[in-house]
Order: C-alpha cells, then structure tokens, then sequence
DNA sequence: CTCATAATCTAACGATTATTGGAATGTGTC
DNA sequence: GACACATTCCAATAATCGTTAGATTATGAG
C-alpha cells in the first residue's frame, strides 16, 4: 500500500466524525446527551423530530462511535460515549460563535448580552457560589442535574421555580445556568426571578462548558 | 420567531462547521494548512487533487470561515483563520483515535509505536532539548518551519538529511517530528537517521498538536 | 399468548455534495 | 497588447444524505 493510499485511508476515518457533526439536529442531540443519558423518545421530543428520525441520526453517531446505547426495559438509552465528546461539541460550537458572524449576530439579537465566562471568572463564581455569596441555580430538568451540575449549585427546575421561588434567599444574587450559551432555561429563569424582585443573572456555561475548561463536576 | 426556529438557526450555523470538516480531503488541507500559508497549486499537490477539486473544497472552508484567502502575485495563499481552527483538527482527530478502533489498528499497523506525548513530556522534552541533551529537529519543508516550529528546534527537512546528515552532533540522541502523527515525514527521518548510527525516535506531535496542548511556538 | 409501546429496519423520494471538464477571470511577463 | 499561468466559475453527472412512511423486532404488562 502506498502513502497516499495510506493517508487516505487515515483521513476518511477522522471524517466520519466530521460528518457524524455536520448535521443540525444531529449536533443538537449531542448537546441533550452531553446533559446525560436519555432515552430516544426523551431526544426526539428535545429536538422536535420524529422518533423515526431521531433514531436514524443516533444511528448515525453510533457508528461514528460518538455515543453509546443501553437497552433500559422498553426503552434504550443513549449516552455520550466520553466527555471528549461533549468537549468537541463544545470546540465546534466555539469555532462557530468566533468565526460565523451570522451566529454572533443571532445570538446578540436572541439572547441579551449573554454572560460568556473566563478561567478567573469560572473560579471566582464557583468561590462566591461556595461561600453563599451568590446563589447558582441549575434550571434543567432533575436528572439533568443528578447526572452532573456545577459545583454548590442547587437545583431549580425552570417549571418548578414558580412553585418553589420562596425557597431562595431574598437579597442574595441569584446565578442560573442551563445546557450551554444555546439553551433559553436559563433566560426564562431570570425574567421569572426578576419579576419576583431578585436579582438574577445567567451565565453561558453548562456543564460541558465547564467540563470543557477543566473544571469538575458534582454530583449528589 | 419561535423557539424551535430559533434553535433550529443556533444549530445550523455550527452545522456549517461540521459540514466544512466532514471530507476527508477538507480535513487533508486543514493539516496542511496549520502548516502555515500554502498556494492553492501547493495545496492540491499535498493532498493529490486536481486542482480544481482543490479550489473547490477551499471555497468551502472559505465559505465555513474556516480559512482566508489572500493574493500574493499570480497566486492565492491560504491560511487558517484562526489558531483555534488548528485546535479544532487536533480535537477531531484525537476524538477519531479515541474512539475509531480502526484508526488505531490502521495507525499501529502503519507506524510502529508512534511516541504520544502528554503535558509532562512535552515540558521535560523542551527542557532537554534547551539544555542540548537531545537535539529536536523538524523535517518538515523549510517554509513550513519558518512560519512555526517547536521551541529549540532547528529545521533539517527530511529532502536534505542525507547531505546535512553530518550536522548532526554524533552520540546525542535526535527527536524528529513533522506533521502530526498522520504525517511520515518523521519515521523516514528516524529510519534514515538510524542507518547512520544515530540514536533517533519520533515524537506524534506537530506543531498543530503542540499549540493545541497550550505550549507555544517559536518563530525565527 | 396477546397486546401496547419503544425502537429499528427497509424502501423510497427529493435535496445536497463530490468530482470532472470546459469556459472565464485576474495577474505578471514579454 | 498578447501571452502564460493560477485560480475560479459554470454546468453536468454520479453518489450520498435527510426525511418520511410502512413493516418489523424486542420488551414488559395483563
């Protein structure tokens, strides 16, 4: 065999990842997986496509060996196959919000000055968070919290915070944080907060953000 | 505007990414290209493609903005965008290695145990090699040494090892690199160097790998 | 065993992409 | 200004991909 021959060969195999990442909805359900494992029902409904299709692109993935299925009863579960995974999700993303003006543009239009974080800032947020001086609330779903959140952040659910507003310390600012600088929880979670009369604030990191920048995970 | 074609936009501006680096060629000039500046002449001829195919697949990354093009004379030189472009082919292709158990096979049975290095070595290598114990040479072509190499390294293409052979101090021991680990330039190097009694090995990092790992490069 | 449910498989379509050849553009040289 | 050269544009083809619908498989509940 010769070296072109070689290379060919070499490259054709990076480019099934690349390929398995050059589809919209195949990329936002590596951004739901990269909150945990979930079932291909729980996906399809996230991305709001057909089961059908969903599993279709999952199979995809699959043979691109980017997440793995687990058969759970009736249903089957899917996860990331690593946290490399969430982290490439996260470098494509970056890539796109730093050279595609189109995505800067859409998202200054869509989400108002959305709180993009730094090393010192993950640091010194995760500081003030751990000795009470601010509050960080994870505003996913439950398991999306079980399965991994930021260091002393609590859980709040975005559809519980109505019920459960009380539970949080008057006069303490409030940090919410969802899935990623794509994700409208955390948005909605201040809009809701503010109207109470808390200070809140979001931040663009989720838990493969933050992953990606080094820093650990908790999980209860 | 709706969430979900809001959503529905997000993804589909990093799809442009994923869709840019999901040909195995695109991926081929991407590494060549975090070489530095090439020709469009010099790029199809790395990657053995007609030229037109060439341009065509650069019109792409161009449009991805992952590349940017300038004129110098009669000819267009491109060039990667941005450091992290470089970043993300490393990323890929390490998620590739990872999780490919063909690209492993394929890579164990083309270059016998290729030297991975991880943040330790890397620190210690450059440290011997500032001290003089081991001589660092890059074989790549001379220009592409001349837009960045490995700190401490000193340039020996592979095209001029056999004449320049006698450069090289007798009974120290040599690390070659070149590329990256897809790249052969560096074995031919060690084989050659070996057949005249040196003690020399390759090392899998480029300088693309090396910047990626957060090291920096020396320009001359 | 039968049924409902979750997921996959198969086949089909329209849309997109890779590749090629031929024509056109832009640049420096004579 | 005519020419050679590097590159791009345009058109056409074959291959691949995304999506949908219908049939099929696997599991747990009754």
């Amino acid at each position: 065999m010769n070296k072109r021959q070689t290379k060919d060969l070499l490259y054709e195999q990076v480019a099934r990842i690349g390929k398995a990442v050059s589809s919209p909805k195949r990329l936002e359900l590596l951004e739901v997986l990269a909150q945990g494992e979930k079932t291909v029902d729980a996906l399809a409904a996230e991305a709001s496509i057909d089961i059908k299709l969903a599993s279709a692109h999952l199979k995809v993935l699959k043979e691109a060996r980017l997440v793995e299925a687990r058969r759970e009863g009736r249903y089957i579960a899917y996860r990331l196959s690593g946290e490399d995974v969430s982290a490439l999700w996260v470098n494509l993303r970056t890539v796109a919000e730093e050279h595609l003006v189109e995505l800067k543009v859409q998202m200054e239009r869509i989400f108002a000055a959305p709180e993009k974080l730094d090393a010192e800032t993950r640091q010194s947020l995760m500081e003030k968070a751990r000795r009470g001086d601010v509050v960080v609330i994870d505003v996913r779903p439950s398991t999306e919290y079980a399965s991994g959140h930021l260091p002393f952040a609590r859980s709040m659910p975005l559809d519980e915070i109505r019920q459960r507003i009380k539970e949080l310390p008057a006069g303490k600012d409030i940090v919410a944080y969802c899935r990623g600088p794509f994700c409208m929880m955390s948005a909605e979670a201040v809009t809701l907060l503010q109207e109470h009369g808390y200070r809140a604030q979001k931040i663009a990191d989720g838990t493969a953000e933050w992953q990606a920048a080094g820093l650990p995970l908790a999980t209860p």
